[in-house]
Order: C-alpha cells, then sequence, then structure tokens
DNA sequence: ATGGGGGCCTGCCGGC
DNA sequence: TGCCGGCAGGCCCCCA
C-alpha cells in the first residue's frame, strides 16, 4: 500500500484539479471496503464545493463546504485516478470503467475521481471537520514525520524504555505517522540498525540518528514521485520512481549495495510482516 | 503494556 | 495449460 510518499504524491496529484472545485454527485457502487460507508454518503457529497485538500498521514483528507471532511485511506491496493468526460464524439479522456471502480466523484467541470481498491482495505469517510483530529481514525496518530514536532527529544523520550523491536517501533502509527513496511526497511537500513534490534539496548545517540534518515529517505521518495511496485501510479496515470533506490526492500539474495559489504539482504518475518536488512551493515 | 498471530480481500507470480 | 501456495505498500482485534 501507499506510505506517506505516495499518498503526498497523489494528493499533490489531485489538489490542483479538485481545490475550488465542486461535486456534482458521488458514485457510490458498493456498501462498504474495510468498514461500511457511511450513512447517505452520495447525498451528502450532493453539490458540496472541495474548499482545500491536506494530509494526515497516510489519509487524504478533502475540505468541503457544510463542515464536513471527506476522508480518504487507499488501504494496501487503493488508487486514485483523474479523468475527463469530454463532451462530443471523441472519448479519449475518459477513463474505462475497472472491475474495483467502487467510489467515483463526479465533478462539475466534467473532471471525475475514481476510487480503485481491489482489496478493499481502504477506508472512506465523512467527518465533522471541526472534530477532524479527534475522529477516531485520526486521534491516535503520531507527530508528521516531516514536522519540527517529530525531532530526537520527542523521539527518544517516547521511545527508549520500549521493549520492543524497532521495526515494529517505526510502524507504530501512534510513534510516528505515516510509515509503512518499505520505508521502515530503507531507514533502518541506512541507520545501520537491525530490524530485530530491541529499543531499549540502542544508544541514544543511533535512536536519534533514526530521525533525520526518516525525514530524508521520505523528501527524496516524495521527490521521486513515491515508489511504484504492483499498482501504485500517480492520480495522472504515471509511475513513482523511488522504487529504483531501495537499498534493501525487495532484495532478498542480492548483494548489500555497500561497496566492500557482499552480505547478501535477507527476508525475516516479524509481525507477519516482511523485513529486509543487511545482516552485516545493520547491528 | 506489548507482541504475536490471524483476519480482512483480490491478484499475481513461480513452481510443479 | 492449470492448480496451488506464497506473497503483497495497512490496520484492527484478540489472546497471552
Amino acid at each position: 500500500m501507499p506510505e506517506l510518499p505516495e499518498v503526498e504524491t497523489v494528493l499533490r496529484g489531485i489538489s490542483p484539479i479538485l481545490e475550488g472545485n465542486k461535486i456534482e454527485y458521488a458514485q457510490v457502487n458498493r456498501p462498504d471496503l474495510r468498514r461500511p460507508f457511511p450513512q447517505n454518503l452520495a447525498e451528502r457529497l450532493k453539490n458540496r464545493k472541495i474548499n482545500f485538500l491536506h494530509r494526515r498521514s497516510k489519509y487524504i483528507l478533502m475540505d468541503l463546504s457544510g463542515g464536513e471532511t471527506l476522508l480518504i485511506h487507499l488501504g494496501m491496493s487503493g488508487r486514485i485516478l483523474i479523468s475527463q468526460e469530454v463532451q462530443g464524439a471523441f472519448h479519449h479522456n475518459k477513463a474505462q470503467s475497472q472491475k474495483h471502480d467502487h467510489f467515483i466523484l463526479h465533478l462539475k467541470d466534467s473532471h471525475q475521481l475514481t476510487f480503485n481498491d481491489p482489496r478493499r482495505f481502504g477506508v472512506i469517510d465523512l467527518l465533522e471537520t471541526r472534530s477532524l483530529e479527534t475522529s477516531a481514525s485520526l486521534a491516535h496518530i503520531g507527530p508528521e514525520p516531516l514536522s519540527n514536532s517529530f525531532n530526537e527529544a520527542y523521539f527518544t523520550d517516547t521511545i527508549k524504555s520500549k521493549k520492543t523491536n524497532i521495526k515494529a517501533t517505526l510502524l507504530d502509527q501512534r510513534i510516528v505517522a505515516g510509515l509503512g513496511n518499505i520505508y521502515v526497511c530503507e531507514a533502518l537500513f541506512r541507520a545501520g540498525i537491525s530490524p530485530k534490534h530491541q529499543v531499549y539496548r540502542l544508544s541514544h545517540k543511533k535512536l536519534s540518528s533514526l530521525v533525520p534518515i526518516i525525514k530524508e529517505i521520505l523528501v527524496e521518495a516524495i521527490s521521486a514521485g513515491g515508489s511504484s511496485l504492483r499498482d501504485f501510479r500517480h492520480a495522472s496515470g504515471d509511475l513513482g520512481y523511488f522504487q529504483h533506490r531501495f537499498d534493501v526492500y525487495g532484495r532478498e539474495g542480492q548483494e548489500c549495495c555497500n561497496t566492500e559489504c557482499k552480505t547478501k539482504i535477507r527476508r525475516i518475518i516479524q509481525a507477519g510482516r516482511s523485513s529486509f536488512y543487511c545482516s552485516n551493515c545493520q547491528r
């Protein structure tokens, strides 16, 4: 699934089309995704103006007129595509209807936003804007990794005594928002920390070093337009490029990219997820 | 408190 | 060619 850089890439792609636009109507093609859709979703979206878009963690948030915000989470396989229905004989830009197009916003200017999600682990919700931050979805999410509130002091103080491995800690959205399996693997490689290392046994220096590394990786990935594995694409349909810069993710059995280290990258399972790491460079 | 496992879904890929 | 197991970017719940 899309992690923070992929969600940010989607957000940047769709914002210019959506902000200031108006929803003509919403097409809701099934009753639920991971959770049921909110009551009367289509009726509540009809004729709403889209004020602006923003992101919190891996959630895309659409601030609407009428004091409500549409929340979209892409889960593992969710995609957002923008298309345009062209009037007249030619329909080159009109999206082909796909099997898992569960939710479509038809906009006044003839653009359409399509949410496609084969595995249906995504979420769509409609929340009161004034209590957005305290809603069940967002209330327990930690600081944004690219904000100043995610800093060395916060990070080390929060986790220093945890009797958990560092992999699970970084995946915990309450500690820091938006990281997923790929970027945690990559950050741990750059920091030279084994995913199995217990947090309370890591030095203050090592733990602190993760903070700038996490920020650096996310910034790089966002500028590359995210990572495209199976199904991630920009809203325009373009691919992201950061996957070409993975040092360890998906590289089981290949040699470590550090010069003079020919150790083969290992894959282990932690908490049901694959961790990729170099046992020589990461301790 | 926390960590491990299972569940939710579909699709794809490799091996036999 | 076809079937089957394993795997996938997330998250939630239950159990020890």
